[in-house]
DNA sequence: CTATGTGCAAAAGGTTTGCTTCGCA
DNA sequence: TGCGAAGCAAACCTTTTGCACATAG
């Protein structure tokens, strides 16, 4: 059993066909599908599963946090499984996300939210930009 | 005339009942307003204002960078006008949204995307927290 | 006068939900 | 077997758009 499912069950979760093919996808996935990508991964290896279970399952592992959901501005959300915390670059010409991860960018933010009075529960930073020409 | 709709004009913009009284709803705002608090807003000034120019309206303005769109995952965009570039962190017992701007912040992000081989474009900070109990 | 803008209602696109049936524990 | 889960289709919500009419310049 992955350690996904695993988590699943002991969160008491039934773990049906369609979710262990989710989970598979999820768990193999290395960029940051849409739902529709799920929903397209997943039908390849159960064409029964519907649209409807993607969402819900989604949504539930997004409750769990053991999914991080994000909206880079396109309209649509996409998920990876929650590992280490990051942040994300988005390539503008290709749609391409970059991740990773800045010690001084996580202190610096606690410091902004406590400077203003409050407890930082969460953030979100995201760049947005394009591949600098390099002069090989 | 105001500043915003000296520059609409500027733009080549007609400058309508609907255009002067969303502008004027965006002036005086002191809060970031979604679609529908800016078109019950304008309503109020105007009632034959639709809902359709007022989302049309609001988009021109985001092409024009007059305005800027926000999407706090909520489902919906909020927006304010364009003035000085700063950042958010959303209360998230209120919803209300206090601003702030960092100098150290914007270098570090500038870093981080030329460390990665970018020119950064655009980005977007949230932050989200609980307002800490203050012992007074 | 005419290109641009508006209102209305319908459509679009992503996401959620009600209901019935299915199947895991 | 009983209750959570799935499939299907309809509903939802925000946003966009086609079309006929109105109006700024």
């Amino acid at each position: 059993m992955s350690n996904l499912e695993q988590r699943c069950v002991e969160a008491g979760l039934k773990m049906t066909g369609q979710r262990r093919v989710i989970l598979r996808v999820l768990g193999i996935a290395e960029d940051h599908p849409s739902v529709e990508d799920v929903y397209d991964r997943a039908k390849a290896l159960d064409s029964s599963i519907s649209i409807a279970t993607v969402y819900r399952t989604l949504s539930l592992l997004d409750e769990m946090e053991l999914v991080v959901r994000h909206e880079f501005q396109e309209g649509y959300s996409r998920y990876e499984v929650n590992s280490e915390h990051h942040h994300h670059l988005v390539d503008l010409e290709t749609g391409q996300v970059i991740e990773f991860q800045n010690e001084e960018l996580e202190k610096l933010k606690e410091k902004i939210a406590h400077d203003l009075g409050y407890e930082l529960i969460d953030h979100r930073l995201e760049l947005y930009g394009k591949k600098l020409k390099s002069e090989k």
